[in-house]
DNA sequence: TAGCGTAGAGAACGATCGTTCTCCGCGGCA
DNA sequence: TGCCGCGGAGAACGATCGTTCTCTACGCTA
């Protein structure tokens, strides 16, 4: 394995376990096994990782949601169900993007511009699934499953418990229904 | 004004704007004009200090809410026509106990603890509006309306558009519809 | 074998953090 | 007036941060 995924790997295990600034550049070296030099090399500051590490969480968090919907037959409560499956998961820490946009995106347009590209494709791929099941307005429907996603994960992020995406798939439900019949 | 306020005020637009961790004591001392021996005096330690700032936004942000909201005719609706307001304000930025619990979440159990809190409150004062409104299962509605309230604010932090509240709110008057009829 | 380029280990650097300490000047009291 | 104690300004401290530099050891080529 290049120095590159070695990096990511240790240093997204880190960032969000931990949140990105409570983690040392020295600490994702040890984790690594990549020398200082070379991490710099790969990457010439710390926002550069950061960013690589954003890009990177979108691109496999994006490819697990897809793929467990797209195996189910109800595609939306579907993506509640994968949710409750993630929140249960013994390292679940909220969403690596909010969390990363509270942190730095006071002072990172970097990091603000990582975060919207990624809610920017899950609200895109949740207007497909809207368009798919028939509602009148699914850009609207799309917005208010995102707001449903986003709030249970900082829900269960703060409560710790997995219950958060029932209620939310149960709130979801309605709203689909709601949206069929205008 | 108290040094104890002054320090409150000053800590708490920094830390709300900027993040905790980006703030140092010494910004906080010269935005309250507070000494940092009596600052120490009065919050023995940048933890404390946090845990009082979120307490006190507590208070704040709750008083706001349900002042606005006892004013109005529709309750629930009121709540994100109120969300809509705050959103649009200028320093708006996101939930500030989302945000702290992101940044400090994993390293405080005080901050854990208040943040909890927080929500608890709200989710209290959520569960009275939806037995007010004559829910079958008041307690799931409430969970919902605190989803979207979470979702919302997480979007409108992102997206820097309040419009987020608006579809939170129509999402919510269906839920409430919902709930009526079993 | 001699010379050279490279890579790794980790020391070093300047900045900044949370926290404590020192010093000085001012007000109350005999 | 002389003394004492308190409070404020800010220097100092040790730790740690992101980043760079030095030194050493090794592999390749002639």
């Amino acid at each position: 394995m290049d120095h590159e995924q070695r990096l990511l790997d240790a240093a997204g295990d880190l960032f969000y376990r931990r949140g990105v600034q409570a983690v040392g550049m020295d600490e994702i070296r040890a984790a690594s096994g990549v020398s200082l030099k070379r991490l710099y090399q790969c990457f010439p500051s710390k926002e550069a990782l950061v960013v690589a590490y954003l890009r990177r969480r979108d691109e496999r968090w994006m490819a697990s949601l897809t793929a467990y919907v797209a195996d189910a037959g109800d595609r939306i409560p579907a993506v509640f169900a994968w949710l409750e499956r993630w929140f249960a998961e013994d390292d679940f820490r909220g969403c690596g993007f909010a969390n990363a946009f509270a942190e730095l995106g006071a002072g990172s347009a970097a990091v603000r511009t990582a975060v919207r590209e990624h809610k920017e494709r899950l609200r895109a791929y949740l207007r497909s699934l809207a368009e798919e099941a028939g509602a009148g307005d699914p850009g609207l429907l799309a917005e208010q499953l995102l707001t449903l996603i986003d709030g249970a994960t900082v829900t269960a992020m703060i409560s710790e418990e997995p219950g958060a995406a029932r209620s939310a798939g149960q709130a979801a439900a309605a709203l689909v229904h709601r949206h069929r019949r205008p």
